[in-house]
RNA sequence: GGGGCUUUAGCCAAGUGGUAAGGCGUGGGUCUGCAACACCCUGAUCACCGGUUCAAAUCCGGUAGGCCCCUCCA
């Protein structure tokens, strides 16, 4: 397995600590709003990252985060939690708000047949390890106190840009000016480890702590989510490409000075997807949903085969021109593979070597527009179905583009198989007004007929 | 101003030194009462310039274009 390592800007193999079982940490979703087709971009690959592992022998032991507090609307260290914002706009409590956008976020998983990770973490629900480095990194004098806030010395931290190439002096020239600085920082880079001073503050989202009543900062959360699960040691640190800086690089500099040595060896970044070049937000508003995706009649799964024709490390311009051909790919791949029958016997031979294609493809820097391709291949071999079948069912269990399985929306229903034999009595009698009258009666409820030589069957359209 | 990604046929896109996969579309055809579906056939010398090499889309240098990040965002 390779793929291009951030801190190293290069693609480089990767090698696990323990030999077989990866330790994997992914950033998950502030749930203050609906997931958006672009973040779930991140989400597809990043599944698709530890089946790929999976699918090669290794354990994989992944954690994810659920941002439910310290996230602030700013990244001036100032403003107020995301979370707050959304329990105003919406009358509800920070939780309720938290509860209700979790749950719709697994719901958009389920939809696109990604596995939830195994350890899934409240932010809130880790105060304490944060409280515990935080007191840590004071001690060593990696922290101060201003202001009535804890702060992250970046000073301290020789390595500070290592991830994301950039430099101290080029950063302060970028600052805009509608930024306020805080001066209660040393550094300008120093960021926020703990908040007690916020105006914005919620009664709901305060914690008790060494440091003052208080909220954790945005940073913090992974890395002490990451270390109480994980442990000292990580393999893959997934993340959007907007993280590199200034989350992930604040994640290394607090994770290492607190444990004292280097912590994760392999970052992995997925690029944005764009919408007519503009990059989709949560806060602009302008966003797509995977149900909003279902309400046009698009299959969510459409969307991942759109995603997946894609390299992870380009980014992808979206359209719903480029959609509808997705869309209209993927119905007839799994039609193709549908019509598959359970036949002849499978030739193992035949079934390893594409078999051994298809990890080849994933594990060289997740290819999965060559990957996807490889099905057409197995489709056209001269082999038999129930090969065919193997095969690709194998390779489903990586893509998760369920293309074995029957919807139940084509069972057979009573009515409409009457409906078809009444329009094949009066195709035979060349009755063919009376035969239209029943298939544009059927196509007026989204029923589409298709005569074949060996009869009439019908599909839902969306 | 700095950092990074990227440039292959109408569109998405594979390709990591040996004379360009695949998908969608287009055009033509088969099938069909018609339509849809399905099936068959159909296209590019790889942004540009220079270099290395017996040999480059693939390596090196340069030019030009596109996009993103450095501000909450995946």
């Amino acid at each position: 397995m390779r793929f291009y390592n951030t801190l190293h800007k290069k693609i480089e193999d990767f090698i696990p600590r323990d030999k077989n079982n990866v330790t994997m940490y992914t950033c998950g979703p502030t749930v203050y709003h609906y997931a958006h087709i672009g973040n779930l971009r991140t989400y597809i690959l990043e599944d698709i990252l530890e089946k790929t592992l999976n699918f090669c022998g290794y354990h994989v032991n992944r954690v994810m985060n659920i941002t439910d507090v310290g996230h602030l609307t700013s990244d001036g260290d100032e403003g107020e939690d995301k979370m707050s914002v959304a329990s105003k706009r919406e009358h509800k409590s920070s939780l309720e708000i938290a509860d209700f956008y979790t749950q719709a976020f697994f719901s958009d998983l389920e939809k696109l047949n990604l596995k939830k990770p195994e350890t899934i973490i409240k932010a809130s629900d880790t105060i304490d390890e944060y409280i515990k480095i935080i007191s840590d990194l004071l001690e060593k004098g990696f922290a101060y106190k201003s202001n009535g806030n804890v702060y992250f010395d970046t000073a301290k931290m020789p390595n500070y840009y290592e991830l994301s190439g950039r430099n101290k002096e080029d950063l302060v020239t970028a600052v805009r000016d509608d930024i306020k600085e805080d001066d209660g920082k040393k550094n300008q880079e120093d960021f926020g480890l703990w908040f007690t001073n916020s105006k914005f503050e919620n009664p709901e989202l305060v914690w008790d702590s060494p440091f003052g009543k208080g909220y954790p900062g945005w940073h913090i959360e992974c890395s002490g989510i990451s270390i109480k699960y994980l442990g000292e040691y990580l393999d893959i640190h997934c993340g959007a490409e907007d993280a590199v800086f200034p989350h992930h690089t604040n994640e290394i500099a607090q994770s290492e000075a607190y444990l004292g040595h280097k912590w994760c060896n392999y970052w992995l970044h997925l690029s944005f997807l764009n919408l007519n070049n503009l990059k989709m937000s949560k806060s602009t508003g302008e966003f797509i949903t995977i149900d909003t995706l279902i309400k046009k009649g698009y299959d969510p799964l459409a969307y991942k085969y759109f995603v997946l024709n894609g390299y992870y490390h380009k980014q992808l311009d979206f359209t719903y021109e480029n959609l509808d051909i997705a869309q209209k790919s993927y119905k007839r791949l799994k039609n193709k593979v549908l019509q598959l029958k359970n036949t002849g016997n499978i030739d193992l031979e035949i079934e390893n070597e594409y078999i051994n294609k298809f990890k080849d493809s994933l594990n060289n820097d997740l290819n999965t527009a060559n990957a996807l391709s490889l099905i057409y291949d197995v489709l056209k071999l001269n082999v038999s179905d129930a090969t065919k079948r193997s095969i690709i069912a194998k390779m489903d269990e990586v893509l998760g583009l369920s293309l074995l399985e029957t919807s139940e929306k084509k069972m057979v229903d009573k009515e409409i198989t009457d409906l078809i034999n009444k329009r094949n009595e009066y195709k035979k009698q060349k009755n063919f007004q009376k035969a239209d009258e029943i298939r544009d009666e059927l196509l007026s409820r989204n029923i589409r007929l298709i005569d074949t030589r060996e009869g009439t069957t019908y599909e839902i359209i969306n």
